[in-house]
DNA sequence: GATTGTTATGTTATCACATATCATTTTTTC
DNA sequence: GAAAAAATGATATGTGATAACATAACAATC
């Protein structure tokens, strides 16, 4: 593979190297500006390639603050798997974590409630280590 | 206590009994025009009482859909436990439960990653018993 | 009771996020 | 290579939230 984004689409390719170099989350208009000099004009052709991003698992929406990451590359289960995206809300970084223990706790709650739940991702916001340390 | 809403504000009363009279969460543009004839005419009015409630505990916001439904009644912790708001996509009910055992394991989580977490309310969005049963 | 500070409320305008819809182009498939 | 299907382009609009400023209500002090 020398292709690095060989997902179909004109914008997907551009939008993951962008999201990769960035150290915060970024939104779909954000996206949009940067990619005006690859002939992207409308909000719905950042919206279809950030939807193939995520359903490939190379890219992360921030459900609460509607961010959105590159995967940090860690294979996650995305079948099961509850996945956390820690955020600091100091310094804007995402952590991304999936915790078997999380998930055997939520798992047994779902069980009990006889909820059906889906795959999901979750925000938490607060204070990453640093900032918590440097303050 | 008398009054069913001692929230200061002209609009928080209102509000809550609009809530509490709903079977599934309503927006604030919602709200908005059920308040109309209470004198509601911008939604600043309505967000800052919506921020008062839930300040009180009164009242939740789902994070990721954006709507709002009154506070079941059961006592929060609203401190430290995270409350989780589970949110049938089927027919749009939400069940509030804090759970001891994913507290512990979120808990848990936060210590090993230095990470300092506030109390959080999450959104699961999934199919609730009923539904699931009379599919 | 006039002045000042403070909090609550009203109001306009605007920003930010997301999708519906339809036209056009490209690709696939027969 | 024509018909069908999928992807893309482009316009318009729906939806959620807040900035910014104006006014009113209230309380405290002089």
């Amino acid at each position: 593979m020398t292709d690095q984004h060989p997902i179909a689409g004109k914008f997907t390719g551009p939008i993951l190297r962008y999201l990769q170099a960035q150290d915060k989350p970024r939104s779909a208009y954000d996206i949009l500006d940067e990619l005006r000099d690859h002939g992207a004009k409308a909000p719905m052709q950042i919206y279809r390639a950030l939807a193939k991003l995520e359903e490939a698992g190379l890219a992360h929406k921030l459900p609460k603050s509607n961010g959105w990451i590159a995967c940090d590359g860690h294979h996650h289960d995305s079948v099961k798997q509850m996945l956390i995206l820690m955020s600091c809300q100091s310094c804007g970084t995402v952590e991304e974590v999936q915790d078997a223990a999380i998930q055997s706790a939520m798992d047994g709650l779902m069980a009990e409630k006889n909820f059906e739940l889906p795959a999901q991702t979750i925000e938490v916001d607060g204070v990453c280590a640093p900032c918590k340390d440097q303050e």
